[in-house]
DNA sequence: AATCAATAAGGAAATTTTTCTTTAATAAAA
DNA sequence: TTTTATTAAAGAAAAATTTCCTTATTGATT
């Protein structure tokens, strides 16, 4: 694994995966007004322990008060800073079916960072259109494209079967980090970061829980 | 913690949120022929370590030969009942806007074991319309329809601060499960399985990655 | 036929993550 | 002013997960 220094300790994943939560929370309670908010509130709020909570606000530079809590601003400022939402990073989207032009409407990803500058498809029907202001050009226009803007993550929601030739696309394009939407695993450069997200896992677990409690009864 | 018989292990959730991939691969490699796999090979595949994988498939009834590996066809067969997606669980969804719609349009849940029988939404545009085939109704109908469909799964697909609001109305109409797709996190009785999904958080995890890396340099 | 190499499987060790415990600080209450 | 209760923070312990190690099996090679 990589080495990291003291300083910039490696944030634990499943860290990182709740710090959204505790931002959203804590943006909800800004725009109450409330201005101090507890370790004890926010596990409360998501259903984990407290000393979680702190732990994973101390990989931060909010600092909370005794008897007190952390501060909400401080934790919304530093928070989006911290997980990157307070920079736009631009991405391209190779994909324009349900879940593409899904993503294409979502004003969350803007909101946390993410700006999708033009999408991808092979469907000639798509082609030529605009998903929510976003331009849906041919794929063999991406090499062209991706000269011109600071595109650094490809996003891709094809057909399973057809991930890994848009991930080899992405990569010869000089793309960083890939957002894999298929459950095909893909296999790219070291260099190259990627994060999968299936939804199918989700599922998954939903349904083995269900059939959990069914097989103890 | 509840408790289990030896019989019926808790299978760990990273073990089942890797299992779809599995299951995807082994498709594949059943639609090109091939009749077995070994664990290397998948590990290859999904970039982990091989005995995870067989450790992974132990949760299963799959055994493998050693030498020659898993069967294709079994490792289709089996994970798939074993995840749930061969039986058909119905669900409802409330909220049909941009990332509603895209899971109505999804094939893959059905393709999965799940079935979207009805959406819901609060805005009159999208009432009365269908989406992929599927009724979108105003919210106060959820009630009757709940009762004549055996439907076990609410999916939430509304702006975060309505996400609670939601989740109670699920659960006073006999939910068993809840998919919640906002950041928000809701409080469900004890017996309400809930699973949430936030892509933000995949986002957050590109973006830490990427700003190590930088960190690094 | 004998040897080699690849593999599954089970157990042990290491690592990571979560939970528990203790301490110190301080706002609120008495 | 003193006491009490709540809290953050740091460290220890426990639990969960992953990786490593060993063994046995068996198809392929010599």
């Amino acid at each position: 694994m990589v080495q990291y220094s003291k300083k910039f300790q490696a944030v634990p994943e499943p860290t990182i995966r709740r710090m959204p939560s505790y931002l959203a929370f804590a943006e909800g309670l800004l725009r109450k007004g409330q201005q101090f908010v507890s370790s004890t509130q926010i596990a409360n709020y998501m259903n984990i322990d407290p000393t979680q909570v702190t732990k994973d606000l101390s990989y931060t530079t909010i600092v909370g008060k005794t008897r007190v809590g952390y501060e909400v601003k401080a934790i919304v400022d530093v928070l989006s800073e911290f997980l990157g939402f307070s920079v736009m990073d631009n991405a391209f989207l190779v994909g324009a079916g349900s879940l593409g032009s899904a993503l294409l409407h979502d004003s969350g990803l803007n909101h946390f960072g993410l700006k999708i500058e033009a999408a991808f498809d092979i469907n000639p029907a798509t082609i030529g259109r605009k998903i929510n202001d976003v331009e849906v050009f041919h794929i063999d226009q991406f090499r062209d494209l991706a000269q011109e803007l600071n595109v650094i993550m490809g996003i891709i929601t094809v057909p399973a079967e057809n991930a890994q030739t848009v991930a080899d696309l992405m990569v010869a394009w000089g793309i960083k980090a890939i957002w894999n939407f298929t459950p095909a695993r893909i296999k790219v450069p070291d260099d190259i970061i990627v994060q999968n997200t299936t939804l199918y896992s989700n599922l998954a677990i939903i349904f083995n829980k269900l059939h959990q409690e069914k097989r103890e009864e």
